[in-house]
DNA sequence: GGCGATATGTGAAGTGCTTCACATAAATTG
DNA sequence: CAATTTATGTGAAGCACTTCACATATCGCC
């Protein structure tokens, strides 16, 4: 199904002064020249960015969209760990130590992105102190984020998992309108569709929140905090 | 309840050169100057080393015993991170950031550790490349530990993961036998005591593992290993 | 506007695990 | 060695979640 190709828009240094990650970087001449390393890359809705297991030997930046990052079981369930929207990198831990990508990517919403590759960026490292800083600090943050989820993964119910993914979701794009199926909901957080839509129905005659087909409205925000627990 | 006082052995050259984690470090004298940072600290058997949401400003290089990274829940439960022994460091999250303890560790069994502070920390990872390198490389094994450890978490039943962390328990040590309680065997895979203790008679049953109080005895490694799905 | 595909709604049985309740055995202490 | 404490063993009820089975609604498309 081959779709209109792509319109390829190189990384400009004004939009990679946008990048947390690379704020470090100061130099105009050195900044244009770091921009040439990226290579575009763009994914449809649904389309697989890598997989678990692949080799993987390069990094993302998101320009637009968002890509979710989850885990596969053998026998076909999934669970979602995280999603990543505009100026967010991933895929940073194959680049760092070469080794096989840990989780699978996918494009939640169409993706464009740049690629940079391993050499490029060890090579960048070399030569700026400040990078390798905040490079450091994002692999914190992955850490922490890991980490509270491990725990609300051992220690939360499914409705209260429901709950955290949709308040998470509703504060990324800062709206109550939440566009996501059932089936994708009880992978985000590992369970079935069947058991998504009783827990939400329970939210709904809390009044919560409404559904509707492919998505749903949060109402009350602060008491769907409150029921986490 | 006064224990004899610890001896403190301070921090060798000889020792720091067998940590992974200093292997960049060359010469001679700096490799004493770096010795000195270190604070000799004893942990009996049981003992808290640092909470949740502790400040902490410090990392540990273990000397001998063995440490345990958990996290509690609201209610009293709690799970069982991992293990780390001789020669591992662990608390380096908060050191680098500055942020707050994201886990809890105690004392496996009675550790002798050296503290290292934040600020000596960044200053030897200002003035060492090859240094920051390491650290990378070791924020890098605990994201592939943990998103490992996140998979068992989400798709792995209860009698699995025991056979997981038995396994696990049993490498380490290099030996069949084990010593640890059924309670405590709960808390590392997140579980009850009761239900520990129906799994291991049923390994017991096929002759993968003998029982005895305080702890139990690997008779068939690959049957175990086979047994998880 | 009918038809297949996709998303949702719901009952009922089954599984995996927890909780409670209590019994027994081995280690520890006075 | 009696008394307590700590570790283990076990049944039964209950809860959380899964699985299966099927019904209904909505969408997109020819």
């Amino acid at each position: 199904m081959p779709n209109k190709p792509a319109l390829q828009i190189p990384l400009s240094p004004a939009m990679l002064k946008q990048v947390a990650l690379f704020k470090p970087l100061q130099d105009e001449a050195e900044i244009s020249r770091v921009c040439q390393m990226f290579h575009g890359r763009s994914f449809r809705t649904g389309e697989t960015i890598f997989q678990h297991g692949d080799p993987g030997g390069c990094m993302y930046l998101i320009r637009t969209g968002k890509v979710r990052i989850y885990l596969p079981s053998m026998d076909g369930r999934e669970i979602t760990l995280r999603v990543y929207g505009a100026g967010e990198v991933f895929g940073e831990l194959s680049l760092l130590d070469g080794g096989l990508r840990t989780a699978s990517a996918d494009a939640l919403e169409a993706a464009h992105t740049y690629m940079l590759f391993r050499d490029d960026f060890l090579n960048l490292l070399r030569d700026h102190f400040g990078l390798v800083q905040h490079v450091l600090g994002l692999l914190v943050e992955r850490l922490r984020y890991t980490t509270h989820y491990t725990q609300q993964l051992a220690f939360m119910n499914v409705p209260s998992r429901i709950a955290v993914v949709l308040l998470q979701l509703a504060s990324e794009s800062d709206q109550t309108d939440i566009k996501i199926t059932q089936q994708d909901l009880a992978n985000f957080v590992g369970t079935t569709r069947e058991w998504v839509n009783r827990a939400l129905k329970e939210f709904a005659k809390h009044g919560w929140v409404t559904m509707h087909r492919g998505g749903m409205t949060i109402l009350n925000r602060d008491a769907l905090k409150q029921s986490v627990m």
